[in-house]
DNA sequence: TTAAGTTGTTCTCAGATTGAGTTGTTCTCA
DNA sequence: TGAGAACAACTCAATCTGAGAACAACTTAA
């Protein structure tokens, strides 16, 4: 930064004021659809309209730490569970106008979390409920929060390319299938069982055998799987193409 | 973002004190090396120590808009050319303690420009200049900035691959040779003429030909080469894979 | 003017990877 | 007990990649 401005003195009241806040967009998979954690708002703006948890950093905690309170103060989640939930920055948000009050930058964060319970009820009265993606139009969301999800899906889908981040929805041993059922709902593709099971294994450290089974078949039917848990690679090489789809426009 | 810290009244004086700057991690190749634009801090804290180009974001400027007055405050430059650089959001960093002054947190960004003439002295009195990067140890540099330009550095690599960004070091018409020139200098790998040429040519929008050639041959002998201007594909399908390299820890 | 060396571009070919489909076996449910 | 489902392995053709060779068009230096 600049330190022209600071040595004019840098009485923090002499700057205009800009509020920073941390928002999440927490996914996670239930019932082979993808949900994202929301809470609809009882007051103006945007009234009964849904947005992102989120809130003020505190003033001695780095943003990444405020992101994981949030998620934690609206699922209930702590300790291990939390620790387990992949968090990372999203992007900020600080179009002038995007909060009619004040000034506000977001630092918008992405979490993949396994199958979660149902949020408990905060001492706010803040309704929090995960919604499955498809749920939502633009309308019903607050602020820019819609493009804040698009732009948290599309970075959800292509890390799903090149880092073995898919496991973090699924509990710490799970089976080829179940990985594969986490790509085909985050892409909206269905996936080619034995292309997928064959460039799972090859790819070094994506997984590692438990060398246990699951203790029944399928549903309905088929012998039982193999567990894996997840390898210690951090990069997927080579990665997983998706299929090819129409050029996305940004 | 919680609506029960607002309702409780939100007069900007009853926060926390946090300043919002923009920094830019602005790249370009000079004379066959990646060359990042840097400014010596003429005044505590880190004095003598080397910057990012950045400040705070003005009150009805968006957090782009900001980034690229900072560039074109420290470039000189302006119009066109100023529009021709690429720049893209590259993360916030705000760890309580990286400014000693102040809690500051600084949206980052990452900026490609094409050879650019040396900057002008500003009306400041900054010392801004277009630094190699591997001249630049992390003890030179001022609060977290080596961490920003570590992680652009990434990005921009990463970016190579699977974005037709490269063109944009580069005059709007360029040859082949040009454009691998680039890949070699930001990754920092030779690669392999022919089958560079062959993939850019195959991937669909990378580049178009303008049916035109150089002047003149290779400054060492060699045929005139053909000349090609980005293409409209915003991104890279197959990418172009960069050489595998020891698994990268983060 | 010529020779030697460099470079842009295209080609070849073997090896790896991918997409699509098949097979065999194990399991669940009716 | 039989039908259907699903896991896992395999096959095969098409595509893509890495490595090298070929060749013509150009440069500079002799």
């Amino acid at each position: 930064m600049n330190e022209q401005d600071f040595l004019a003195g840098y009485d923090p009241r002499d700057y205009p004021a800009v509020a920073v806040t941390v928002d999440v967009v927490a996914l996670t998979i239930r019932e082979d659809a993808l949900h994202l954690l929301l809470i609809r708002r009882g007051a103006p703006p945007y009234e009964g309209h849904w947005a992102l948890p989120g809130g003020f950093v505190h003033p001695d905690e780095d943003l990444a730490a405020g992101a994981r309170r949030e998620l934690a103060e609206e699922t209930g989640l702590g300790g291990e569970r939390l620790r387990r939930v992949h968090l990372e920055q999203l992007g900020s948000y600080g179009a002038p106008d995007r909060d009619p009050r004040m000034r506000v930058v977001s630092v918008a964060h992405l979490a993949f979390a396994p199958d979660l319970p149902d949020p408990v009820a905060d001492s706010d009265a803040d309704e929090a409920i995960w919604l499955p993606v498809t749920a939502l139009t633009s309308r019903q969301l607050a602020f820019d929060h819609g493009r804040i999800i698009d732009d948290g899906l599309e970075r959800a889908r292509s890390k799903l390319e090149y880092t073995p981040l898919a496991t973090r929805f699924l509990a710490p041993e799970f089976t080829v299938t179940e990985l594969r059922a986490v790509y085909e709902t985050v892409w909206g593709h269905p996936l080619h069982a034995g292309n997928f099971h064959r460039k799972v294994l090859s790819v070094p450290g994506f997984v590692e055998s438990t060398g246990a089974s699951t203790e029944r078949g399928g549903a309905r039917g088929g012998p039982r799987a193999k567990l894996y848990r997840p390898g210690d690679a951090r990069l997927l090489h080579p990665a997983l193409l998706r299929p090819a789809r129409e050029e996305s426009i940004r």
